[in-house]
DNA sequence: CTTGCTGCAAACAGTTTGCAGAACT
DNA sequence: AGTTCTGCAAACTGTTTGCAGCAAG
């Protein structure tokens, strides 16, 4: 799966004439093997510790590529900082944030999904992307 | 209802032991005369132009009380700028964000909010808020 | 050799903070 | 009088941009 990912990223840059440098390959690897909702800070210290020398300013840049060739996604979760995740085909998932331990639970529903559509519909709103998020308490903070 | 909020926000102040100053009252009655999703810089502007002298920080200080007192929710729509919404009684709506002409719908789906209820518990979360935005393009920019 | 990419530093936008003076109680 | 609030400017954070040098094609 992630050598699907390489080869989607690979065609991308190929059909936009973009360079395959050894900066966007390390990215990429490491990027594909984090955990959901990166935060490019995040990001950036694991590559340094393993690659210094890149800058900030190509891990904003790459990240952009990521999400214009369909590879990843940004999110915003309160805290004022650019999180990525990774897209899994078709898949569609949203997010239940504790706002005592930052812990993020993803789930998914067809139904809400669905009501979402006939709302857009209502209105004659054509849908491209959403996003959902739910704050509270997950169960080890309620206690 | 203007007023009512007003009172709101006097007893919040009263209770926390706040005083009532005179940029206050400004910043509330400008508030509370907004169209839904104000930014801080447009209320900022609002703001300065009937009453200059009255600086940036304060603005962002007073929404911040605003917020605290239940009279005003953030929220942040994808152009990294703080936004603040009234809060009407009980009432909990989401977003169409058309990514073309910014122009924004809201509506309300109880059978949507009932759904997040389901999936938390499922999850043993305990909502305390959420936020929903739905991105595409709105019936005028369709065409 | 040409052009795009990188790394650095500086620029930027939005927001927060420190502080001296003003204003409320 | 005592304390909170304000306005200003400076600090800060996350992100973007300009540019000289480097590297891919």
């Amino acid at each position: 799966m992630i050598l699907e990912k390489k080869k989607a990223f690979n065609s991308f840059a190929a059909a936009k004439g973009l360079r395959s440098t050894r900066q966007r390959d390390i990215i990429l690897d490491i990027f594909l093997s984090t955990h959901q909702h990166v935060s490019v800070e995040e990001l950036y210290l694991k590559i340094k510790s393993s690659h210094p020398g890149i800058g900030h300013a190509t891990v904003y840049r790459t990240l952009r590529l990521f999400t214009e060739s369909g590879l990843a996604r940004e999110i915003h979760l309160h805290d004022g900082q650019t999180r990525y995740e990774h897209i899994m085909a078709g898949e569609h998932h949203d997010h239940l944030v504790c706002t005592c331990c930052d812990s993020i639970i993803e789930f998914e529903d067809e139904t809400i999904e669905k009501l979402q559509d006939a709302v857009a519909a209502l209105h004659g709103f054509q849908i491209k992307s959403h996003k959902m998020e739910i704050y509270g308490l997950c169960a080890n903070c309620r206690q």
